[in-house]
DNA sequence: TTCAAGATTGTTATATGATAACAGCAGTCA
DNA sequence: TGACTGCTGTTATCATATAACAATCTTGAA
């Protein structure tokens, strides 16, 4: 049996047809079960953001939808399906790009923390214990209740480290 | 002697005229010292940052510049200010609200993590080195080399708990 | 089957945030 | 004084996101 069902590293050399096969058929199921409709706009939306390890602008989307359709696909369109993927956790919002990045594990609601490489611009999601109880126990300290954590990571990746 | 110099927490009750004036002060020391000119524009749309302890957006100095000043003052000039008070370590951008808040401690160049209120929209800055450290151990363990953290907490403050 | 209700998508217009490019002006120092 | 540098003004434009309403599709009930 092989690992096909846990996120491997972006940055490794990879098939990666197989990662949007599997965004694309764990969307599938998790919509199901939600009771919500997987639409052919809202699949295509989220095979584009998964056309790549790298955040996608959301007029990045809008332009390729635009060059498939011929007639221009207007910004509502492309808002409304991401606001859909967003809610259900199949993609994360990465605040500090204006950009948006396929989850590799939405069965689970998270948040997560993302480390963006300024070089490669590949993002890799990361659901690290250690920095949510830190955060938690300072909010904490502060009688502040927790409701959304933004998390993002600026520098080098290791291979563009290797590159330079 | 007062604990003047020490930030305090912004949501307390406290003459919030000091905190203005404190970070004026400062901000004219530190760029004495680093060499650059702290003009009165750019002393001037500090002030107005501090005018509150909630992110300020660009375009709400902006129109507030235009009010006294008759004349509307273009976005450059406004960003050209903020620029110059990032560098300076004089405020930080909230990335989460496309918005700018005044460093009650630009004496030492660090980044900070936000507990941003939802409701009253008071945003407290901390610099917590278990956050600090979480992450930097997340990132070694990925080799990746960090240069910059974006750390936003959003969610309730004591008060508006309390207050709900 | 057919209709009604609700959800989804299309369309137009506009709000909001940020920067490029160049002109003019002010401070500084030889 | 004049040249240089850095700061600010100005115009235009780009980039990101949403409001408001119309048209269409889906589903379930009559």
């Amino acid at each position: 049996m092989s690992n096909q069902n846990l996120p491997h590293d972006p940055h490794q050399p990879h098939d990666h047809s197989e990662c949007v096969s599997d965004a694309l058929e764990s969307a599938e199921q998790l919509c199901e079960r939600a009771g919500v409709r997987f639409t052919a706009l809202r699949k295509r939306v989220l095979e584009l953001v998964w056309a790549s390890h790298k955040p996608l602008g959301a007029y990045d989307i809008l332009d390729t939808l635009a060059r498939e359709d011929g007639r221009r696909a207007a910004p509502p369109t492309v808002y409304r399906a991401l606001d859909f993927l967003l809610e259900q956790g199949l993609v994360h919002r990465i605040a500090s790009l204006n950009a948006f990045i396929g989850c590799p594990s939405p069965e689970h609601s998270h948040q997560g923390q993302f480390l963006i490489c300024r070089s490669c611009h590949v993002t890799t999601e990361l659901d690290r214990a250690p920095i949510r109880q830190a955060i938690a126990e300072s909010a904490d300290a502060a009688g502040f209740r927790i409701e959304g954590e933004t998390v993002e990571i600026t520098g080098l990746c290791a291979q563009c480290q290797a590159a330079a």
